[in-house]
DNA sequence: GTGGTCTAGACCACG
DNA sequence: GTGGTCTAGACCACG
């Protein structure tokens, strides 16, 4: 079979979001190439087991963020590789994560040099 | 009812671990405060439709963690609130969420100085 | 062949307890040193004819006491000889005894002053 | 059925004297109590699955100590309950009991002071 | 009722 | 191979 997608109710993340992130993993990683057929949105609901609007949307944010196009009648389909859009992605994701560290160090009360501090730790000389 | 956990087949994490952690979020924000019992491990694991053995092992967790004691035949209760533990926790928190920043930032190909300048843009002076 | 650990049913101690206590004392008199592999879990529940489950608890309690590690994959190990952790596993050893010791005193009547000269008298001078 | 018996071979005890020294414990705990009748040798000896040699020992040291008699034909008993007997043994374990503890004291480097010192913490204060 | 232990099996990730 | 997770059931002690 294709594609996995494991949707959670926990976090609070909605689902089209999960679906579209999680397929944009998947290209991000190479795991869906360029011209590759998603499956398309009735079947992905019925076995997700979700509404075929919650897919709908889910796709439209894959083609508004330019991953993914449609064509009525033919299916949806993996854009040719864009690695400004790839960088893009990237560097939100990081974005996210870095929020997510400043969120938790302020219920912590770690400063912000601190924090500095902590990113070095782990980062530990890996990469300059 | 008392205590609202939300299971996630996504992500890969233990059961467990989910529930372990959701719980010492709820102490760690005091949701759930000194002597306030637990639900027994039976019932947990029946509201969740999981094993006995998967709330016990997330139990247990807690109680190496020093979140929480349980005692046989009475049921399992957070413990009195230790401020060292609870910086520790989320210290922890901070870090794990530095470490996901620090991987996203190796598959985007980010240096280590535009990861920091990254986190002064979104830290955004909120704080020293 | 590798350790020797000797399974009771008498003295309703649990079985993960016995064989972590008794690999904890191999430790503690140097017959297993820093580094030293494990039998794996389930080596040694096949030799033990007990379930993977108790080996497995057994191994999580020396590891969670800071005596062992395991790198799954890998197998279980030895940690580096931590002065501090033996000592307080010796004591808690010397407590045990002298809980036992006070049982059996108050069973048999013996007053706390009567403990405490039996002791005298057992310790024989051996030591200041 | 009558008696329980756990055997172990671990911890190196005598099999006969681990059969002697329960059922001394139920008689000094009064679940064996004056005329009762044991098993016979040979049941016993059945039962636990050892020679018929074994219990005799057992039971040898049952009446050199005091506890049992045995006349040939009938049958083995529970003697008359004897004070200084009772006390004598109950004194035997506290001694035990205070042995092993100073055993494990040497191996901890323990100072008799200190032996002292934990004793009275370990009492607590629970009896004069 | 409560938690505690143990089993015998399954399936997983890592390599 | 290794360890890690989870299940569905059993039986236990405590009270």
């Amino acid at each position: 079979m294709g594609l996995t997608i494991l949707l959670s109710s926990a976090g609070g993340e909605p689902i089209y979001l999960q679906i579209a992130n999680q397929i944009k993993t998947q290209i991000l990683e190479g795991k869906l190439r360029a011209g590759d057929p998603l499956p398309s949105m009735r079947n992905l609901a019925a076995e997700l087991r979700i509404s075929f609007m919650t897919t709908k949307r889910a796709y439209e944010e894959l083609e508004q963020s330019g991953f993914v196009e449609s064509f009525t009648g033919k299916g949806s389909f993996v854009k040719a590789k864009d690695h400004q859009l790839f960088r893009e992605e990237q560097l939100r994701r990081v974005e996210a994560a870095l929020s997510e560290a400043c969120e938790q160090a302020r219920k912590a009360g770690v400063t912000s040099r601190e924090l500095h501090e902590m990113l070095d730790m782990i980062n530990g000389g890996d990469f300059q």
